[in-house]
DNA sequence: TAGTTTCATAACCATATGGTTATTTCTTTA
DNA sequence: TAAAGAAATAACCATATGGTTATGAAACTA
C-alpha cells in the first residue's frame, strides 16, 4: 500500500498551522506586507503573547520567517511549504474536476453485492 | 483589514483533518477505492475505534461520506472541500512562483529604516 | 541613566486530540 | 434462535493547543 504524504512532519505542521483562523488571517495580512507583533495583535482581540505563540507555530511550519529590525522582529511570508501542501492535495484533483467521484466506486460495490445475493439463488 | 478565510469553520475542519498523517493516508487509500473500517484499520498499527474516530473527523470535515452495505459502512471520498482549501491557498501562489517573495518587502523596510537613521544626521 | 517599547518566556488553565480497552448495537449467518 | 462480525460508543488517559496574566530581556529614547 502506497501512503503518499504519510509520515511527513512538514505537511503535519503546515496543515496544522493553517487549521487556525487567526493564523490564516495573519498569513493573509502578511501577504500584503511584512508586519511586527504589535501590528498583527492590533486587529485581533488577543494579547501580544498569544500572537507571539501563533507566530512561533507559523515559523515552525516554515510558512513565515522573522527578521530583526532594531527591537522589532517583523514577520514575512515564506509560502513555499504551502505549495508542498497543495502538491499533496493535487493527487485528489480528479475528485473535484467533475469527471469522477468516489461515490461511483461505492455504488459499483453495492451493485456487485446485490449480484452476489442473486447468485445465491 | 481584509481577512480572507478568517472565521471559516469549514476551512478549520478541512485543514485540521489534513494535519494528521493517519487521516492523510486514509484519504490516499480512499482515492484508490472505497473501503470499510476494517480495511482501513489493517495497514495501521491501530485499533478499530481509533480508525472510526479518524473517519468521524474526516466526515465532519466533509472530505468523506459513509455508505451502508449490510453491516459494513464503506467510506468514500468527497474531495470538494479540499478544493475550497486549495482555493484559499491560491491567494499566496505568487509567493512561490519565483517572481516575488515577502522577503523583498522586509529588506525594503530595513533599507528605509537605515535611511531614517541617516536623516537624523 | 532612567524610562519606554517590543517581544519572549514562564506559569497556569480549560478544552481538544489521539490513542487505548471494554461494551453495545445492529446485521448476517449457521 | 444463537453465534459471529462490523462498527459505534463510552470511559479513560496523556499530551497538545490556544488562551490568559505576570514577568524578563533587549533595544531604543529622552
Amino acid at each position: 500500500m502506497k501512503l503518499p504524504g504519510y509520515e511527513n512532519p512538514e505537511l503535519n505542521a503546515v496543515f496544522a498551522a493553517l487549521a487556525d483562523p487567526t493564523r490564516r488571517a495573519i498569513l493573509a495580512r502578511l501577504s500584503e506586507g511584512e508586519a511586527n507583533v504589535r501590528d498583527l495583535a492590533e486587529p485581533f482581540e488577543m494579547s501580544q503573547p498569544a500572537v507571539s505563540k501563533h507566530l512561533k507555530v507559523l515559523e515552525a511550519s516554515g510558512l513565515i520567517e522573522r527578521g530583526q529590525v532594531g527591537q522589532s522582529r517583523p514577520a514575512y511570508l515564506k509560502a513555499a511549504p504551502m505549495k508542498e501542501a497543495m502538491d499533496w492535495m493535487e493527487q485528489f484533483s480528479r475528485f473535484w474536476s467533475g469527471s469522477f467521484d468516489q461515490l461511483d466506486a461505492l455504488l459499483e460495490t453495492m451493485k456487485s453485492s446485490e449480484e452476489d445475493d442473486l447468485k445465491d439463488d
